[in-house]
DNA sequence: TATAATTATATAGCACGCTATATAATTGGT
DNA sequence: ACCAATTATATAGCGTGCTATATAATTATA
């Protein structure tokens, strides 16, 4: 058993994402790409809204969309409204993947799940919470 | 609450690293270089027995290296026994620090299982190692 | 014993995090 | 109406992951 809880988080995340950035390797997409297209297939926003939802910086999410844009899976546009803001618009591209992807997200969740019970799996929800509040105070 | 585990595991690891990275800053030092040097003090082993126990790839490892070397927190030099190996030393330097750094570490620890009881934490525990047992077939 | 396979380390180049900083547009206060 | 503050996006530069590839030393095999 691993001493540091947070050594022990490292080394599942980087299973999660390496199974996943797998999968979509055919899309050539990575799974952070993936996941934004998904957001932005279901929600009209702009590149703020996103650093908000994923946590992320503005520098992340404007390199991620840079590299979305130039493997033309979104486009990006001022708005007309306020010209501080960019409209990001998928492209066929990418809305033609979207099911897939979703499906793909869904299967490895399960996998990732196989054999661990409900009363466990929302007590682990649950401890997830916590600490994600008991450090969130830490940061800001 | 969020719809994928994935990304959620990610926020909260993203914000573990950050409390971590903030409370070595004052020693000149990431989260995983620290991780690296703490594992160092107790145990000598070459730059492979690294990447075993971090499940990290060998440039990954690598850069870490040249960067605590850089900063002359170890030094390296070839094996007599087998010129292959590197061997690892921690200088004075980064001695000093080790035990400080593993008290915050401790401490962070603490901070993040603050009101989690004995069972939560025990079914979490479990939970995390079904989770990395389930996925580790689907990388290798 | 010479050659092939394996092992340990290193390098190139990329994705995705970050901080610090810049720029441009909008909003607010006087 | 102006100037300051705020807001959204972009750029520079870095650490830490990765894959693909190279190099050098050792081990195994024909």
């Amino acid at each position: 058993m691993e001493k540091y809880i947070g050594i022990y988080f490292k080394k599942i995340f980087q299973v999660i994402e390496k199974n996943m950035n797998k999968k979509l390797e055919k899309y050539d997409l990575t799974n952070t790409q993936a996941f934004i297209l998904i957001y932005l297939y279901k929600n009209i926003v702009n590149q703020r809204e996103i650093e908000k939802k994923f946590n992320l910086t503005n520098p992340t999410v404007n390199g991620i969309l840079n590299r979305l844009e130039s493997k033309e899976f979104i486009i990006r546009s001022i708005s007309a409204k306020d010209a501080r803001n960019k409209e990001i618009h998928l492209t066929e591209r990418s809305v033609s993947l979207i099911n897939e992807m979703r499906k793909e997200a869904k299967q490895l969740e399960k996998e990732m799940i196989a054999g661990i019970s409900k009363e466990e799996l929302n007590i682990f929800n649950d401890v997830l919470k916590k600490i994600f509040n008991n450090l969130q105070g830490g940061i800001k």
